[in-house]
RNA sequence: GCGAACGUGGUGAAGUGGUUAACACAUCUGGCUGUGAACCAGACACUCGUGAGUUCGAUUCUCAUCGUUCGCCCCA
């Protein structure tokens, strides 16, 4: 029979592999917690309109990245690109913000889809974590964001993370300098690729993330947001860099940075890291404040910050960076039955010491002989092997041999929960 | 969507236009059936990604296709 692979872009975690998510994972979700963030969970599968609306149609994303299709109601369904508008869409559906405890504070962790080239660090279908706070348009609600995604860098042992950051101004900033931007690409338009022509149509924004050589001296002569900004995006982006630096939370301006989804403003960044071999796995993170989002989607008009990381991104850092190290999953004991008639009471014993004494303890099931079964012990890490033949079941005695020292001793069955206490306490104490 | 490299067993990998496709690790069997990582002897690629072409003959050459990886674009 043909072996039936995995959907180009997919991908399979198991193994030392899926215990790296595991504690990255519940890195991300305690470090929540302790901001005071409480999880959701919204569906897979939205409607179409949800991202075309939330994320925005003139968005790379939107226009040519989403898995939409038909589904037997003739519904158009689209597998989340990200999690954002779909909680968006959750919280006005379920007026989640007629409450007196706003802002709300959301974290999330999913899978999301998109239809990309597959390459370092980029997958079709791949996990983020995130968070939104939603509801208070305080700028300090974008510092305490960008504080905690800073937090669970730090905490998983990444040292100098770069934070990118950067302003898009309010609306009527946005309006001018799109204006501007728009005036001032008409005159070298013609002369410029063929994405920045549809960008000039869509988004004129976006032409400054164009990276074609040929492109960028008019780039690079085009008006800057700065000259552009109200007083009042100004003194905003003056007072989260204040705060940033009240902290002590590094970062850069970087005023090429515009990000792809069309409802930011304000305050965007973007979390860097480059692991000591060097490999640029792109941005690990980002986000940024948004305004007009909910109102897109028929909401009130409550503006919101969020961030989400990529966890494969963040998995591979760490991973070349050899911070994953402690993390295998050895067992406490591995019980081995000589014999066919001593298999039961093997099973007995395994039970016991799991159900009993709280240890991670796996039995050979299939009657090899001692030495495989020793070998086997040894592959899986355990600590001791408890023999159990014949003699051992009329006596109910467990023999205990410790697999580093070799030294073995035999204990009732009764006391083999006390003695593993012992046991493990001592070599905690070593320790 | 565009550009490049690669595709040999469970894994890592050599190799050649021509009868049996190295080697290593892993696995299995036996020497060794109540005490282990050693050693010895064996076993282990019915399509060398798939399809077509060139050829007397192709795993080795050509083309296509699929897949993987990398770069561009864009993004987490």
């Amino acid at each position: 029979m043909e072996i039936i692979k995995n959907v180009k872009g997919t991908h399979d975690i198991y193994g030392e592999e899926n215990n790296a998510y595991e504690m990255v994972e519940n890195l991300m979700k305690s470090v929540a917690e302790l901001y005071a963030y409480h999880g959701v969970r919204p569906p897979v599968l939205e409607s179409n309109s949800v991202f075309v609306r939330g994320v925005g149609s003139s968005s790379d994303i939107v226009r040519k990245e989403m898995y939409t299709f038909k589904d037997h109601g003739d519904r158009d369904i689209t597998l989340r690109p990200e999690f954002t508008a779909g909680i968006m869409r959750m919280v006005v559906q379920n007026k989640l913000y007629a409450t007196n405890e706003l802002p709300l504070k959301l974290y999330y962790l999913g899978p999301v889809f998109r239809y990309e080239r597959p390459q370092l660090g980029r997958y079709r279908q791949f996990n983020q974590f995130g968070v939104e706070c939603i509801g208070h348009a305080s700028y300090m609600q974008d510092v305490d964001v960008i504080a905690m995604a800073y937090t669970i860098l730090t905490s998983l042992g990444l040292d100098g993370v770069t934070i990118k950051i950067n302003t898009l101004g309010d609306d009527e900033s946005r309006n001018n300098y799109r204006e501007a931007l728009k005036s001032y690409f008409a005159k070298h338009i013609r002369n410029m690729c063929e994405d920045c022509k549809t960008r000039f149509e869509l988004n004129p924004l976006r032409i400054l993330d164009c990276k074609v050589p040929e492109d960028r001296p008019y780039i690079d002569n085009a008006p800057v947001i700065n000259d552009y900004l109200s007083e009042s995006s100004k003194e905003r982006f003056s007072k989260v860099l204040n705060a940033l630096e009240t902290l002590q939370i590094p970062y850069e301006i970087d005023s090429s940075l515009v990000r792809g989804l069309d409802y930011y403003s304000e305050t965007v960044f973007e979390f860097h890291y480059k692991s000591k071999k060097g490999i640029d796995y792109g941005a690990v993170g980002a986000g940024g404040h948004y305004g007009k989002l909910m109102s897109e989607l028929g909401g009130p008009d409550y503006p919101g910050v969020g961030f989400s990381f990529g966890i494969e991104r963040v998995v591979s850092v760490l991973k070349d960076d050899e911070l994953l190290e402690n993390i295998k999953d050895e067992l406490d004991a591995y019980v081995m039955p000589l014999g066919e008639e001593s298999n039961l009471y093997a099973e007995e014993i395994a039970v016991f010491l799991r159900n009993s004494g709280g240890y991670r303890v796996d039995v050979c099931a299939d009657n090899c002989k001692m030495g495989a079964m020793f070998k086997r012990a040894s592959t899986k890490g355990a600590k001791y092997a408890l023999i159990v033949g014949e003699t051992e079941v009329n006596e109910q005695t467990v023999v205990i041999k410790d697999l580093q020292t070799q030294e073995q001793n035999k204990v009732k069955v009764e006391e083999l929960v006390t003695k593993f206490d012992e046991l493990f306490n001592s070599s905690k104490e070593e320790e």
